[in-house]
DNA sequence: CTGAAAGCGCTTACAG
DNA sequence: CTGAAAGCGCTTACAG
């Protein structure tokens, strides 16, 4: 450092004003006369001044930061981080810096005892709980935050009987239009890919709204096999379908990172896409969109999330109180089905 | 929020000892007699104490948090982040955390007047920068941030001449392991996509380590096309090199993302990979291992940067001058060539 | 080994 | 519209 940085005194000296009359001026208090402000913020500009977050905000008693939480998919092999909640990372920083709040972050296993952190240490004035899987595991830490006050907001599914404030897709529509898409296309026995039970909501909910779509016609869903949300994950589970001998025609997989694994191994098999088999993503994630051939899947709004993820949250820190949000999603047809 | 935050003369208070004496005690302070460290430490779980941050920071005159800064590439359609500046996020947070450092996130637009944030506002002890692309644009800033004594490190090319500490990885070894490797497989008229200039002095850095490798056998590199870290530019500049009538038996991409475009467009022209053209990429992601065929490429230790990342420029917070630091990379040879 | 005192750099009533 | 005063919750010399 040249020297110790300035200080609002410093500042005040240099403007002839007094100390508090710098802090007024650059927090934009009407009061302070637009003359003042200038020679203030000349005087700021020539210095190179900047408010101390610190000091700033020991007195406020807020942060003016956010905190936002990745939740690890327990992957057995290496610590992954869904790719589709890295893509709305962008989009989450971006909104965050817009309404003027710091963005820290944290990769968290669902393992460890995260509740007491953040709000508690004074770091962030709200958190958001990104990537988070497991329900039944977590449900008690959700309701200790909602107990202790802390104002957070979920990424995730958010049906009835969710914890909290929620911002999600909605997956069921997803799932809903991948079943009507492919009975247009004369599909009828599709598999599923992906978890089906309440450890993962917002799979469940895709599942589900699959299944509605095929029941509308008379059909069901033939087989469904678990997988995570890696690729290696989809490729094992396309694995055992297949060893399974169910008869099928179309695949949709939770996310595009199980698709991708799941179309590497069909044709590895000698399986054409889409001619022996249709396959259906969740996500749009690039790599969806560069396979071959390209996946047919269920967007989601990243930006639109993202935004609307972080106002939520700043809602909520402003105690407005703020429902759960349903946003939609779109199919975007492409040629693995 | 259940009333209000408890501070350390509460926790001093219900442990029978004076405030400064509980702040020792958390501190991990040698002085305090052990006796005295547990009455207090149960104070402190019992009311759930946390040190507040932004008390101790402003005393400290530290703030314990590192920021990380991502530069987007200037991509013309949306705003992207190469992905693996987002796969080292993962293992910087974690290296970051695992030292009790919090870490601070934001994106930059190269443009913007980034260097007046962060150290300045004492947000961040220092800072790292990933994703810097322009060398030129960004040059006169990095020499600022040197001349106002900011802690930073750079991730990027670390050759001779560079502003500040840098860590990366070999570059130009990278590259000239690619050169062999094609040579070994026969192929002598390679092409590369990528920039070959100083703009971009990491594909820079690829570029001239193939050049290399193939001049110790006499051969050149027939053409470079260029291309940023997107596939769609990574597809048009394939597609200029189809249309350019070059004849080439092979082609390095200075990064995965290019070489995932580049092949689509070329089994669309109807070309077989690896028959017809080597296809050769540089980061290995996940996209890369699963693409059809898995592609051939570089891989760099994700995990190994980050924490070099981390540690080097903890390192510089403590004043310790440390050096650049070149990470080794490795070939994985794959069914693309 | 522990306590009383000072002060980090701000923001916010309180006066005028 | 502006200034003098107090205080946010800690850490760190300074004594003892």
């Amino acid at each position: 450092m040249t020297g110790r940085r300035p200080t609002s005194f410093d500042i005040a000296a240099l403007a002839g004003v007094s100390q508090p009359t710098v802090s007024r001026a650059l927090s934009g208090n009407k009061s302070v006369s637009e003359e003042t402000r200038r020679k203030v913020v000349e005087a700021a500009e020539k210095l190179n001044y900047t408010v101390d977050k610190y000091a700033s905000g020991l007195r406020k008693r807020t942060s003016d930061t956010l905190a936002l939480l990745f939740f690890e998919d327990p992957t057995p092999d290496d610590t992954l981080i869904n790719p589709f909640y890295l893509s709305m990372l962008g989009g989450i920083a971006r909104a965050a810096s817009a309404r003027g709040y710091d963005l820290l972050i944290s990769i968290q296993q669902l393992s460890e005892d995260w509740h007491v952190d953040y709000e508690d240490s004074h770091k962030a004035d709200g958190i958001m709980l990104l990537g988070y899987g497991d329900y039944l595991e977590a449900r008690p830490r959700l309701e200790q935050l909602v107990q202790q006050g802390t104002h957070f907001v979920r990424w995730g599914a958010a049906e009835a009987g969710q914890i909290g404030t929620t911002v999600g897709s909605d997956n069921g529509q997803g799932g809903y239009l991948v079943g009507k898409h492919l009975l247009d296309r004369g599909r009828s026995k599709v598999a599923f890919l992906g978890l089906s039970d309440e450890t993962a909501p917002e799979f469940l909910e895709r599942y589900l709204g699959l299944s509605r779509a095929l029941g509308e016609e008379g059909h069901e869903v033939v087989a469904a096999e678990d997988a995570i949300a890696t690729a290696e994950s989809g490729r094992n589970a396309c694995e055992r379908l297949l060893d399974s001998g169910v008869e099928f025609d179309a695949i949709f997989c939770a996310a595009d990172i199980i698709a991708i694994g799941a179309m590497k191994l069909l044709s590895e098999r000698g399986l054409k896409i889409p001619d022996d088999v249709s396959v259906v993503g969740f996500d749009d994630t690039i790599a969806a969109r560069m396979s071959e051939p390209a996946l047919t899947s269920v967007v989601q709004d990243t930006r639109r999330a993202a935004e609307t993820l972080v106002d939520t949250l700043i809602a909520k820190i402003q105690d407005a109180a703020p429902e759960s949000v349903l946003l939609p999603v779109e199919l975007k047809v492409r040629g693995s089905s």
